[in-house]
DNA sequence: AAAGCGGGGTT
DNA sequence: AACCCAGCTTT
């Protein structure tokens, strides 16, 4: 690696970590459960986004045992909002694994803990250093940014490859005695100094022995290539109410975009498809009125949502649900969009 | 290696 | 509007 600095980096590092790191609550405990479950609530998504979920969760799910037993139905009401739910459902596959094949204990080496659903290299990593103290790498993008510029490395971070070297330089440069703050120490540096744009270089506890700092220019590292195409689809949902005041609902597929999560029906826009809708469901609509439109982004695609609300007699086919019903349903987003207005 | 998978904040 | 965020799974 041919880096000088790996004593002090280490150093000054982990003493700005100890001295200045936020108060957040998974920093209250080392249970590896509940780091782990921050960890997987953490991934892709924000500190502050992340905080009143985890409290809530840990309220309601407070060992491992209760996430197991839990139906998924409540789970999910849990991550409601939070995204990217195959999250949950993973999450309590794998404690039901460490509860059938390691007695309830998270294991605390990398080749068993991987084996768990929805523990990834950096999961592993993060439980591995943060609750056991163990000198694991766990690199995300955090630790991509930081590196590349303390290190200088101009590798394209897009690619899958690339994570590879990052590995390898924690592994070198990380203080075998404190994994945990180091590694903490490194994304907290990624989350309050080392930033994706205007890095706050003159704050920073490290840039004596930061190689862009001293060489290059730190504002422009990591090097990541992009390509999106962003796809674009047009749904009408329906918010069909009977006599009874009772709601026609529907439950996605277990498999793909918002799994198992709840929704108005929802069918793809076309001229006559409140037609095909009414008749497919044996309705007699007496009378529609469009209620809110809207554009729903996704980080692959586009929904454009038109919703409508209706009146029909009472229909057999399909789930008609009360108000009191549909509240404790999982539903994604733009549903919760629809149902706020209807309400 | 590439694609699918949420939602929201920042610039 | 583009980018980013304490990434993982499937193909």
């Amino acid at each position: 690696m041919n880096y000088p600095y790996v004593t002090e980096f280490r150093q000054s590092l982990v003493e700005w970590f100890e001295k200045e790191k936020r108060d957040l609550p998974w920093r209250h405990t080392k249970d590896p459960y509940k780091i782990w479950v921050s960890e997987v609530m953490l991934q892709q998504t924000r500190v502050d986004t992340v905080i009143p979920y985890y409290n809530r969760f840990m309220e309601s799910f407070p060992t491992l045992e209760l996430l197991a037993e839990a139906p998924q139905e409540y789970l999910l009401k849990h991550w409601e909002g939070l995204g990217y739910y195959s999250r949950a459902r993973n999450l309590q596959a794998g404690v039901r694994e460490v509860l059938e094949s390691y007695g309830g204990i998270v294991p605390d080496n990398r080749h068993e803990i991987s084996k768990l659903k929805g523990i990834g290299p950096y999961t592993a990593g993060a439980i591995l250093s943060i609750a056991y103290n163990k000198p694991e790498h766990a690199v995300d993008g955090n630790v991509m940014r930081v590196l590349s510029r303390v290190l200088n490395i101009h590798e394209d971070i897009a690619l899958p490859k690339t994570k590879k070297i990052f590995e390898a330089a924690v592994e070198e440069l990380i203080d075998p005695e404190n994994a945990s703050s180091f590694n903490q120490g490194l994304m907290e540096l990624g989350a309050l100094i080392c930033s994706p744009t205007s890095p706050k270089c003159l704050l920073c506890p490290v840039r004596e022995y930061c190689t862009a700092f001293n060489e290059g220019e730190p504002e422009n590292l990591p090097i990541k290539s992009k390509k999106v195409k962003m796809k674009h689809i047009s749904y009408d949902v329906f918010v069909c109410e009977d006599e009874d005041g009772r709601i026609l609902m529907e439950q996605r597929p277990e498999e793909g975009l918002l799994a198992n999560m709840w929704q108005f029906p929802m069918v793809e826009q076309e001229d006559d498809s409140l037609i095909k809708f009414a008749q497919h469901h044996e309705l007699n609509v007496q009378a529609h009125q469009p209620i809110l439109t809207f554009k729903h982004i996704f980080s692959h695609l586009t929904w454009h949502v038109n919703a409508y609300y209706m009146k029909s007699k009472t229909a057999e086919k399909g789930e008609w649900l009360t108000r009191e019903q549909i509240e404790l349903l999982p539903m994604p987003v733009p549903m919760l969009k629809i149902w706020q207005a209807i309400k």
